[in-house]
DNA sequence: ATTGACTTTCCAGTTACTGGAAGCCATATA
DNA sequence: TATATGGCTTCCAGTAACTGGAAAGTCAAT
């Protein structure tokens, strides 16, 4: 199967996949043209990618997972340390993003966006408080 | 006042500060032995990104949020909108972490985390399903 | 004179790709 | 047969926002 049907069928682009074999994720054979070649367990492969990523893994976890996918003698209990890492680390960028969020929803209350110069947006990044100015 | 001294006060590495100057947000003048030497103004100015920064803006939206503090006349309303539209950028983000994050939980639950090979964490990496296997 | 802290510039690396150029390959049509 | 189109190849560069490190100049104190 040629790169661009992968392609399609993986949901990653060719550029990506072309990324993932110069990184050593998944590097197919060549065809008599010099055309890359991916078997159908190489196909597979990259499915599992697309969907590790699309959950938020790094290419580094991916690399870690994979290699697990491939292990079948390997513990559950090795996977779901990983999941759960990232349920974790997940969780914190979620709480960092809420408070960031209530910042700004503290300051923007505060302005009329009006076209008047006066904004407690501005100030409070100017002071360094997120609490309305006296 | 030194870089040194700057970067104590505003929070920022030196690294950072020097970044700064190179895409042109503060650029100081100089001492005669060549140091960079900092006005109280650029140390606001750097203070001011240090928090944008800190909320999330980017550093092209702090370019802008940084005009608009140092245009007396500009509307509060224009100040208004980029907050609003970064309220909604970051609660965009949050709800595909949630997403992410709930995906990871129902495949972890699923998951006996034993010294066993069956794990449906891989399991519905590899088929591409979030449910458990059947 | 020497030590140590601070500063300078410059180059490279990070993450995970993406865009673009130049050129080969394959197929279909005129 | 010529050519047009589209897919494939490699390689180089750029993205965001820094960070690390090397080599060398400067300053203050001992």
């Amino acid at each position: 199967m040629n790169i661009g049907s992968v392609a399609t069928d993986t949901g990653l682009s060719a550029k990506t996949i072309r990324y993932y074999e110069d990184i050593g994720l998944v590097t197919p054979g060549r065809s008599a043209n010099g055309y890359r070649s991916y078997t159908a367990a190489e196909v597979q492969r990259l499915k599992f990618l697309q969907r590790a990523r699309a959950l938020g893994f790094s290419i580094e976890e991916c690399r870690q997972l994979l290699s697990l996918y491939e292990d079948k003698d390997r513990a559950s209990a090795s996977v779901k340390a990983i999941a759960l890492d990232k349920i974790s680390a997940i969780e914190v960028k979620i709480s960092e993003l809420e408070g960031l969020r209530d910042s700004l929803i503290t300051m923007a209350a505060g302005c009329s966006g009006n076209d008047l110069p006066d904004c407690p947006i501005i100030d409070s990044l100017a002071r360094g408080s997120t609490e309305g100015q006296t």
